[in-house]
DNA sequence: TAATATTCCATTGACACCCACGTTAACCCA
DNA sequence: TGGGTTAACGTGGGTGTCAATGGAATATTA
């Protein structure tokens, strides 16, 4: 399993942390991460966009093609490293979100993890289960385009795995 | 953690100190930093570029790029180099700023730190939080690079629920 | 000596670490 | 197949540690 696949909606504490989902951290384990998870607002969604390693060294290459010191650079490295924020997990796979992070997806009693893939997103469960409908009414349309019968599943990495044994709870 | 990531702000206390964030520091033990950090107006904001040893030596490596005695290098020598301080570390992980720096910032209640790679800057808060905005904007824009066009989200299995799990909340 | 800068110490509050409980899903065996 | 057992995960709370901050004491310079 390396790659983050299905929800999951889990508690924020009266201390504001959140267990992240046991799936997920098995797949953070493999991706190899440094003690923490590299989260930052997501842009075109109420949503936190989060991974580890790998998801940092997608963000340092996109800036390893601009040159030193332009201003296209400093511009962009302020929008991504300056939003990124590294959150520690505790020994019991919980993290705790900062206000700022909390704020822009608008999380306050729970958190709805979302796998994408090489990465996964945090919602606020409400607001997400909105998008997931608009998201199916989408598909319905795409089917009827392309004449299916086909299955729908759609994650957007691809290939990736349907249910498998990942999916617990 | 070798990168600088992720943004703090901390106060500038009666006697003009600051605490540097205690992650920043540890990155830029791994530098190998001599008691201090370099630390020059930006160029083309009003921050203040921040690092250690890799930052000197890039700017070394800059300059190295240009003609000996050539106009460009002259100009860019004395911007770089002219207007830098080294700023000594206290042993609590404070610096304290310069009238100079402190002015070309704006700052004078409190800095941000913005983590950028292998560098950081520090900022007026408020004004950093206008830039940000602006950059996230930009970066929207030019979101193609991102290999973008991927729409968010859409997990979920057909109505038959077959797919995944599904989420238990 | 006055004024400024640097080092040292104390306080506070946040966070990481530790353990304990309840629930649930997986497993085993009759 | 069904009931009991076990393990794992999510959740709650207590506690120690460390970072940030404020202030005092000491050094440094004019």
């Amino acid at each position: 399993m390396d790659r983050f696949v299905s929800t999951f909606t889990n508690k924020i504490d009266a201390k504001g942390r959140v267990s992240i989902p046991a799936s997920f951290r098995a797949v953070l384990e493999r991706d190899g991460y440094a003690g923490g998870i590299y989260c930052y607002p997501s842009l075109d969604a109420p949503a936190l966009d989060c991974g580890g390693e790998r998801l940092a060294q997608k963000i340092d290459g996109l800036l390893a093609g601009l040159p030193d010191y332009s201003d296209e650079r400093d511009e962009l490295s302020v929008a991504l490293y300056g939003d990124v924020q590294i959150l520690s997990i505790d020994g019991d796979g919980r993290i705790v979100l900062p206000e700022g992070l909390r704020a822009h997806a608008g999380v306050d009693a729970a958190v709805t993890f979302v796998g994408l893939g090489d990465k996964f997103q945090m919602w606020e469960p409400a607001r997400f289960e909105q998008r997931r409908r608009d998201a199916r009414n989408k598909v319905q349309i795409t089917r009827k385009l392309f004449g299916a019968g086909k299955p729908p599943v759609i994650v957007e990495g691809s290939d990736g795995g349907s249910g498998d044994g990942g999916a617990r709870e």
